[in-house]
DNA sequence: GGAGTTCTTGACCGTTCGGTCCACCATATG
DNA sequence: CATATGGTGGACCGAACGGTCAAGAACTCC
């Protein structure tokens, strides 16, 4: 017996997490969040709080998706070596408007928030960790799939392989963000993944 | 003829660059940059310019001093391959007042600043693409010798090596800046320099 | 020691920020 | 159709920001 939302909430979520994560978190301003938004001051504010909370919203959000991907990802791949490949191919843009199978040039909303509010949001380096910790164990999982599969030697830690592959994975979005260019970083991705997961028995050379 | 300067340049950009460093651009404030300098407003404007300036003063000094560091090791280092593996070892905090030895968290001014202003600053993204490039070089020198020194396979491109492990480096840092205990990180950047530094004719296994 | 020049300091300015509040509106119920 | 309930949006606020400026201090040269 009132009036409804004029808005869907998950579409406001999208929206803003587009913005957050094309501008960063300082250099949106709450009139960029109600531009994208098609909301009013008011009604941000009443929905999610302020605009520390509805970033972190966006921001679980988006990890939420990423994860979900990921699992897809090594879940559905009918070899586990193929889809630990797919981590280290050169990271595509998603973003709204992007060309398509062009290089991202934003990166990833979660590093590029632990780059920018780590040393003053504990809450948001803590979820860094718990993401990236949760990444290296569905990484690992697959990793230790691949050795039972044949593809990968079986005496190698799966976690540090995990992390490894991960580490490597961000080393090459963020090259993509200072700008490399595409060919460069096609080039060291192949380099990357024909080291870290060469074909069995023999060594990579790219 | 006139009054000398009160403070030395270098030792304000030092400060300066610090309180970046550890802050980031938006967060310092120039109450902040008075802070550590130890100067008024009106000098630093006098001196430096605006706070825009005055941030690409401190990060082009740093980006010099990284890349003469970096020359110096991959140079004096009797066999090639070991400066590259010094290049994958877990990244140490040399901020003042950081323990001897612990692992950094505030990461690489050049990455924490391409992160933070890369989409805002072309001249900061132009930077940092600059700046890698270089790296890029200097490293694939050195993988270029220790090719030639018999410890690399020959037959591999030494830039695209070089650009694998200025990617991995970059990784371990940003892994490092999202908390992850020393251990971990320890373990990580064993298995990346296993895989893409292995002993030639032996495969990593940790 | 006076003059000239540069450096230093802090008060001051306009702008923009995040955040609050309230008058108005749309809807559901009886 | 009257009323209660919650949504909406913009006016408004204090604070903090980056930046300017003028007056005084420190120094060198003549």
């Amino acid at each position: 017996m009132a009036r409804p939302r004029s808005f869907d909430e998950k579409q406001v979520l999208n929206a803003v997490r587009d913005q957050f994560w094309d501008a960063g978190y300082a250099a949106t301003s709450l009139e960029d969040l109600m531009r994208v938004s098609g909301l009013g001051k008011g009604s941000l504010y009443a929905a999610f709080g302020d605009k520390r909370q509805l970033f972190l919203r966006a921001l679980h959000g988006y990890t939420e998706e990423i994860h979900a991907e990921l699992r897809e990802v090594l879940a559905d791949a009918p070899r586990a070596l193929d889809a630990l490949r797919a981590l280290l191919e050169p990271p595509i843009d998603a973003s709204p408007g992007a060309d398509a199978g062009a290089v991202t040039r934003r990166g990833c909303l979660m590093a590029n928030s632990a780059y920018e509010l780590g040393n003053a949001d504990p809450e948001v380096l803590a979820h860094a960790h718990r993401t990236y910790e949760k990444s290296t164990a569905l990484i690992g999982d697959c990793v230790a799939r691949a050795q039972r599969e044949g593809d990968l030697p079986a005496g190698a830690d799966p976690v540090a392989l995990a992390r490894a592959l991960l580490a490597a994975q961000q080393g090459l979005v963020f090259m993509s963000r200072t700008g490399l260019d595409a060919e460069a970083l096609t080039a060291t991705a192949r380099s990357l993944a024909a080291r870290l997961l060469p074909d069995q028995g023999q060594a990579g050379s790219g």
